[in-house]
DNA sequence: ATGGCAGAATCGTTCTGA
């Protein structure tokens, strides 16, 4: 079972991009973020055209998280319980006994800022729902966009990025808490080659130059990371015209 | 100190993203 999220910053524009993809990787499962639309306006007929079922927690403009899948998806769920939240950025199901989460973290915008004061309160919730879920259904995976490059490594130039927003350290232990619940890293499971990131800005050839942060993660509890045989970042969609400024994250799960 | 680029809505210009 090939599990994968991605960023598609507008999933208006980018259908043709996620439709190619599907049909080039076979994944099973495609946690999507950024749709920026509305559920009535969703595009389940093309999807279901090409092989998938779909759910989706959208908004107007901003936020919007779906699920794609080849399989059923059951016990669907939206946002964090017991936290008030205008902001559609989180939703789960279950596809073949596997408990898929598909968050959208938000971007924090400036240390200090309010949103970043809302971002951290976010991430508390959002761990304290993982505990939750995970008790119900062990074969869990957390994934989306985090906005948090969780390490020096996945960042392209640390001492710029130093206490910035998306590295500093309270968000970084934010992303901690998710491993103190048992999750892996899925990507760090496996060597991996120096410098590789799943975003790039849009201005000043910042993919060209591959001037990236690794802020897209697929993290799993201990009976899926013991069944993960792989984990890549596919940088191929955003070499194309008009691309989302994130690359989708791919796992292999055995069975 | 600010903008660079991109998308969306309010179709100018502004807000947001990361």
């Amino acid at each position: 079972m090939k599990i994968a999220t991605w960023n598609v910053n507008s999933l208006k524009v980018r259908l043709p991009h996620v439709l190619d993809w599907l049909a080039a990787t076979q994944a099973d499962v495609l946690c999507l973020q950024e749709t920026k639309m509305e559920d009535k306006v969703f595009p389940y007929a093309e999807l279901e055209a090409a092989g998938y079922r779909a759910a989706h927690n959208g908004q107007k403009t901003y936020n919007g998280v779906a699920i794609l899948a080849r399989g059923k998806l059951a016990d669907v769920r939206c946002d964090i319980p017991d936290f008030a939240d205008e902001q559609r950025r989180v939703l789960a199901a279950t596809v073949d006994g596997r408990r898929i989460v598909c968050a959208y973290m938000p971007n924090g915008q400036a240390v200090g800022s309010d949103k970043y004061e809302y971002k951290l309160r976010w991430l508390a919730a959002l761990a304290g729902c993982v505990r939750e879920e995970l008790q119900r259904w062990p074969n869990l995976a957390l994934l989306g966009d985090y906005n948090i490059a969780p390490e020096d490594r996945d960042v392209h130039d640390p001492v710029a990025w130093k206490d910035q927003i998306l590295c500093s350290e309270p968000e970084r232990a934010a992303f901690r808490q998710f491993l103190d619940l048992g999750l892996a890293d899925a990507f760090r499971l496996f060597q991996q080659p120096q410098k590789i990131y799943s975003w790039w800005d849009y201005r000043q050839m910042g993919f060209r130059l591959n001037r990236g942060l690794r802020i897209d993660h697929i993290l799993l509890s201990k009976p899926l990371a013991a069944a993960c045989r792989a984990c890549v970042i596919d940088k191929a969609p955003r070499k194309l015209e008009r691309p989302s400024d994130h690359a989708p994250v791919m796992a292999t799960l055995e069975a």
